[in-house]
RNA sequence: GCGCCAGUAGCUCAGUUGGAUAGAGCAACGGACUUCUAAUCCGUAGGCCGAGGGUUCGAAUCCUUCCUGGCGCGCCA
């Protein structure tokens, strides 16, 4: 709707220009238009006429005279009204807003989707968390807004790959090994004094049963080999864990690329040869480093330790330098606010290799704070004591769980009471949504159990649809596409959650009011109408945040 | 000390990328179920947008200086 009337805005201006209104010939580029908060400002509003003051040299109303002039006769427009400094009002023919019904009708489940980010492949990497335990609540969090902003770009017509970065190479899965071999020990009546470093969590004396069971009690392996085989063991099966719980969780990814691998194949070396031939590392104090302060880094970033050990860096730089290899045009970490300190060496590594750092987008998600009853609970692999992700999903239920996640932009801090979030399942506003969703799948069974047909396209009649609250909601959901838009272009899913629930309050106020199934079967036919293309909406919508749409609750 | 994020109603947060009179949800108070599901609705009340200065036709939004809270600043991961 909103594309209509730039096109539309689009013919005047040209249409000035050829006739002399206008005189600069200069096409602005892009005309703003918004929703004016104020209902009687009209369905859009465009300050266009003040931002092209200065080039025509004109007064801003001037200018909005010709250009109103030129809409004149517009079928699109009801009418034009130049307000205020300068503002252009425009209040769209009802017939036009109605149509918005039909394209949801026949578009069903792809209505919202475009197309505007055809061509360009993205790719996007979260979770990501190490392989040596079970996610917790944090993880959660970015689980599930990485698995949104991919919903978000794929219905905005972006291709995503969704992507699980797994750091089975380093030192914390040495630490695993090595806590495993030493609760196996302990299990085969051996006295162990544990380490403080080592994973204290009674998951691990799981995994070494677990071990004991499959492969026996490592007997004539030496301590090197058996932490091997523990670690290696460990890492494989904590990774079923966390792919099981995600799964549940409704996350799935496409790809898990093993750090390991990289090594492997190579291809750490591979790219850090680059990188030495294009003068961007260099060695001191037998260390090699990446020289990131050519490019706004505070600091020059070790690659290769002194004793010749690989720094985690060294293999994030090769892995992303990997992913454009991969011919994506754009890269979406999701990361723990904790690392945003990462983020130059990791812009500073892209500018040296020539690639646009905007290529690379980090979205950082703050802190979950995890409370019980107010109560903070303490969180740390190392210490014992947390909450897993599977049980707060398990007391919480996914639905709930991802909405509240969802409900608020990633970058401010979120605390999660479990008991309040239980407390308050009855009247979570992830129900109010869905509520609004099965009470149109109500609707329509009552509707069949009258022998009321479902509307046909062409046969429903919407001038039977005069009240404001039904225009409302027409208005509102054709808004859907744009909103789509604007939280895939700024990867913020929030946005898909303030319009549902802006939807579901619109329709719950109409239900309350009004009644679908009334004498008049023409009436009938068109209320049933719309709401079922309010139900489309919020499938589509609940669908792309991943939260399931009951017909019945 | 330096850097990143946040500061909007009692609480939790939105605010369409600089637009017109700052909005929701909880909590509080008062109402609505012989009517398609009351997990709902209607109404009342609630504000120095952390503070000062600047930019312009116009600022919660941009620049700047402070204040407060959180997180970072390793040849750790």
């Amino acid at each position: 709707m909103k594309e209509q009337l730039r096109q539309a805005i689009q013919i005047a201006l040209q249409q000035c220009y050829t006739n002399g209104t206008l005189s600069s010939g200069e096409m602005p580029v892009e005309i703003q238009l918004e929703i004016p908060k104020n209902p009687e400002h009209g369905d859009f509003a465009s300050n266009l006429a003040m931002t092209m003051a200065k080039v025509e040299r004109k007064a801003p109303r001037q200018i909005a005279e010709a250009l109103v002039a030129a809409l004149q006769g517009n079928p699109l427009c009801d009418k034009v009204e130049i307000a205020g400094p300068g503002f252009i009002n425009f209040r769209l023919a009802a017939s036009c807003w109605y149509r918005v019904l039909d394209q949801v009708m026949e578009q069903g489940a792809q209505y919202g989707r475009s197309r505007i980010g055809a061509g360009t492949r993205v790719q996007g990497e979260f979770v990501s968390a190490n392989p040596t335990g079970p996610l917790h609540i944090g993880h959660g969090r970015g689980a599930v807004v990485g698995d949104a902003v991919a919903a978000v770009l794929q219905a905005a017509g972006f291709e995503v790959q969704r992507e699980y970065y797994v750091n089975d190479a380093g030192n914390q899965v040495k630490t695993l090994g090595r806590s495993i071999l030493l609760r196996l020990r302990e299990l085969q009546g051996q006295s162990i004094e544990f380490p403080e470093d080592g994973y204290q969590a009674g998951y691990v004396r799981e995994l070494a049963a677990q071990l004991r069971a499959e492969k026996g009690e490592l007997a004539g392996l030496d301590e090197t080999e058996a932490i091997e085989l523990c670690a290696r063991f460990g890492v494989e099966k904590v990774l079923d864990w966390i792919a099981v719980d995600l799964k549940i969780f409704g996350i799935e990814f496409d790809q898990w690329y093993s750090e390991k691998s990289l090594y492997d194949r190579n291809l750490v070396d591979a790219e850090l040869a680059k990188l030495k031939e294009k003068g961007l590392s260099f060695e001191q104090d037998q260390a090699l480093w990446l020289r990131t302060t050519e490019y706004g880094d505070d600091k020059d970033r070790v690659l290769i330790k002194s004793d010749g050990s690989y720094t985690y860096f060294a293999s994030d730089v090769a892995y992303h330098m990997e992913k454009f290899e991969r011919g994506f045009d754009r890269v979406i970490d999701v990361w723990g606010a904790d690392h945003h300190g990462y983020i130059p060496r990791m812009k500073a590594m892209l500018a040296g290799l020539g690639h646009p750092p905007e290529d690379l987008q980090v979205l950082l998600i703050q802190m979950v704070n995890l409370l019980r009853d107010g109560q903070p609970v303490t969180m740390g692999k190392r210490s014992g004591n947390f909450i897993t992700l599977r049980e707060v999903v398990d007391e919480v239920g996914r639905d709930a769980c991802r909405y509240f996640f969802l409900m608020r932009r990633c970058d401010s801090q979120l605390d999660f009471d479990l008991e309040l979030a239980k407390q308050q399942s009855s009247d979570n506003p992830v129900y109010y949504v869905q509520y609004a969703h099965a009470r149109v799948c109500s609707i329509n069974r009552n509707a069949a159990a009258e022998g009321v047909a479902q509307p046909k396209l062409d046969e429903v009649d919407c001038s039977k649809l005069q009240l404001d609250e039904e225009l409302q909601l027409v208005k509102q959901l054709a808004r859907f596409p744009e909103t789509i838009i604007g939280a895939a272009v700024n990867h913020e899913p929030h946005r898909v959650v303030f319009f549902l629930q802006e939807l579901a309050a619109q329709f719950h106020s109409y239900y309350n009011r009004q009644r679908v199934l009334v004498e008049d079967p023409a009436t009938t036919q068109a209320r049933l109408y719309l709401i079922n293309s309010v139900r489309i909406v919020i499938a589509n919508a609940l669908q792309i945040l991943g939260v399931s749409a009951p017909d019945k609750m």
